[in-house]
DNA sequence: GGTCCGATAGGCT
DNA sequence: GCCTATCGGACCG
């Protein structure tokens, strides 16, 4: 596939765990009906998972091959995977590599530059503009993102996706373990989340719920 | 500040 | 049937 700028092509030739800290510091904005809202990302979780990666990644959407719903994370990179989750929220992550392997960044927090006040009306629950879109969940509802854009391209209207000129500094950039994800693949053993450091709209974590209760 | 829990629907075994 | 890449409100300190 022709990469459409040099953002795009870096998408193409990187898989989730190497983009991830261009993620972070990039803006993406959406130019809805209603009007633009942008997010400059402060956290991300890479996903690979399906057979053809380096790592198993069981933690991934894509790790039992492809299905009706996560079809878009094995296409190239530079498209939106959006998905359902828990009856009433959306996620979205930005799909990486080439097309036949199945990664992506899932965008788990952000700061609102652009469109303050429509993110408030979209998120009347938040108390304080650093919880606009601090969470995955929240940020998709931020800027106004769900089911119909799954598959959209990312650097085409109304999307676009602009990356960090460089990645974080290794004292501005955090790694540590998946939130939300529990059992083999749920990221103790790698690092699959990345955050900038000490920023204020980063997720809090919370440990993935226990499957049975550990043995005493 | 932390921690518990209900909501709610779709994917997958 | 069970689990989920979550959130927000209730409650406790």
């Amino acid at each position: 596939m022709h990469p459409v700028n040099a953002d795009h092509n870096f998408l193409l030739h990187h898989h989730s765990v190497d983009a991830a800290p261009r993620l972070l510091g990039a803006t993406l904005r959406h130019e809805s009906d209603e009007g633009p809202v942008t997010v400059r990302i402060t956290e991300v979780e890479a996903y690979l998972g399906s057979q053809t990666s380096d790592f198993p990644d069981p933690g991934s959407h894509g790790f039992r091959g492809k299905t009706n719903r996560n079809a878009v994370m094995f296409g190239p990179a530079g498209f939106l995977y959006v998905y359902f989750t828990y009856g009433m929220h959306y996620c979205a992550n930005i799909v990486c590599g080439t097309a036949g392997t199945s990664s992506g960044c899932l965008l788990r927090a952000g700061e609102v530059i652009e469109g303050r006040e429509l993110a408030k009306s979209r998120r009347a629950a938040a108390k304080k503009e650093v919880e606009l879109a601090k969470g995955p969940a929240r940020l998709t509802q931020a800027l106004g993102l769900g089911r119909e854009h799954n598959g959209l391209p990312v650097f085409e209207s109304p999307l676009t996706l602009r990356l960090a000129d460089a990645a974080p500094s290794p004292q501005h950039l955090s790694t540590g373990p998946r939130v939300g994800v529990s059992g083999p693949g749920g990221g103790h053993e790698y690092p699959w989340r990345f955050w900038l450091s000490g920023d204020k709209t980063v997720s809090t974590y919370r440990p993935a719920k226990p499957r049975q209760a550990p043995a005493v």
